[in-house]
DNA sequence: TAACATTGTAACATATACATTACATTTTTC
DNA sequence: GAAAAATGTAATGTATATGTTACAATGTTA
């Protein structure tokens, strides 16, 4: 699951804990969302976009079949 | 969770079953997401997008603070 | 209205997102 | 280059997304 997430974070001046913080959720949820190692819910997703100021399509989209990541 | 995955689904001319069919998720859980019941998982909703050729934000997006379902 | 297709939903099982704690590694700053 | 800050990640536990099965309810069509 490749996403933006990082590069609109540091955009916006946050820490992983600190975005974390604002969003309610614990370091590690960030730090392995940002590397792809997780299927983030979309609640979460949209928590993130509202924090760093983005909409879904600008951080989570992917075109259909360009997702490089491991299925594990 | 309020979303816009049956108005998309029923343009594209599917069923709950087709729609579950063509992604590989059970029609019960289609059925949950668009009665807003279910917090769908990032992977899902782009599956869905592909399927009914929309984009995130066109079906998922909802404004901070605007989500009226319950949290549970 | 009777058959059939579509959708809602309940009970139970499984997989995984996310929390908690802790420590190692990398990056920044002095 | 040492101290601190930021990030990666492992082990274990919990909550919940999703599967499976089944049946009820609603919509559609002859």
């Amino acid at each position: 699951m490749k996403n933006n997430v990082k590069i609109a974070r540091v955009q916006v001046n946050l820490t992983q804990q600190q975005l974390a913080e604002k969003i309610g959720v614990t370091r590690q949820t960030i730090s392995l969302i940002e590397k792809g190692k997780y299927n983030p819910t979309l609640k979460l997703c949209l928590d993130i976009c509202y924090t760093v100021n983005k909409t879904l399509d600008e951080i989570f989209w992917i075109e259909k079949g360009s997702d490089e990541s491991e299925k594990d």
